[in-house]
DNA sequence: ATCTATTTATAAGC
DNA sequence: TGCTTATAAATAGAT
């Protein structure tokens, strides 16, 4: 549409066309979002780019998103999740469609399937990182207490020698960081 | 785009929006095809004026289903909505990309909720297939029975005529469709 | 990414 | 809706 006219056919060049694909889609999602202002209407546009295998993105209304593609090596495997992930995209049009019955039942009961394992495997991942926190905070409260009973030492030894309890009110108000020898800590 | 510039805002006129949309409509469909075919992109659209109370369409091009879209009212809830898909998309990247620790705990609890939320959302849907299904059978159940009542009676008069024992074995024995007066049929 | 010569899309009017 | 036309936008090719 400029310098030049163009065949409304497949770009071959790999470069051409994923050049082109990134200025149209940004046209297209623009017509889009005006058209959706415009005439106050819903607009949704899902797009993939199937040639490069290099992403793919959706929209609703102006909302845009990139996917990252499957990184893997067999090739066996590479079809068998793009499937999945078609088979989630779907889903997830499923959801935000306000699950209008558009999925039959062997659909539902194959992404009832995919969910349960993508959330046993979140599940597996939180339960990981809350143990790293548990066990990050057991070894501060060791930290901290190890300089609790530095300060405490501290105090007792100018209590010892300067004679003023209001010193002792420290034990329980000290605040982060605390400056002592470096030594005690063990992160 | 011609004319005359317009401003970007919803066109107040009912008549204008209604035109508007259905030229803009027919630019955007070919936009995407043209997409589509240039960039062997899998593209689908889905349109709803919602203005005018009238006219919806979706158009998918190179073989990907497209559901209905979200169906929102308030403009706060987009950005909700953008964020869900946001999260669920990291999800996917986090699945397929090995895991390697792209999400922290708070996101992870919010995909979990979500994830759950939409396995309801999914299980309910089954459920209510489910449910018609068995329902369905139920109905045919009864036609069924009032056809075996139907053809025991006629071999009974059969019987009392000519007198002929071996057709009770077709009780046990008929097989779908049945050929009888259809007024017995009830689905 | 940025820049333009062109091609397209389309607002207004019938 | 469908057609026309002046003009605004989109964008192919090059940098």
């Amino acid at each position: 549409m400029a310098r030049g006219k163009i065949q409304l056919k497949r770009i071959e060049n790999p470069v051409h066309r994923q050049v082109t694909f990134c200025k149209r889609r940004t046209g297209l999602l623009k017509k889009a979002k005006e058209l959706s202002v415009l005439c106050d209407a819903e607009i949704g546009v899902y797009m993939k780019c199937t040639g490069g295998g290099r992403g793919s993105s959706s929209a609703t209304f102006t909302a845009q998103e990139q996917l990252q593609p499957p990184n893997l090596d067999p090739k066996d495997e590479v079809n068998v999740l793009k499937q999945e992930i078609e088979m989630l995209q779907k889903g997830i049009r499923y959801m935000f469609g306000g699950g209008d019955g558009a999925m039959n039942l062997e659909e539902l009961l194959l992404l009832e399937k995919h969910l349960e394992y993508w959330i046993s495997q979140i599940r597996s991942a939180k339960m990981e990182i809350m143990l790293q926190e548990i066990q990050s905070l057991r070894n501060k409260e060791g930290v901290l207490k190890n300089a609790n009973k530095y300060l405490l030492e501290k105090i007792e030894e100018n209590n010892n020698s300067i004679v003023d309890a209001s010193f002792a009110a420290v034990e329980a108000n000290y605040s982060y960081p605390l400056t002592m020898p470096s030594e005690i800590f063990q992160f």
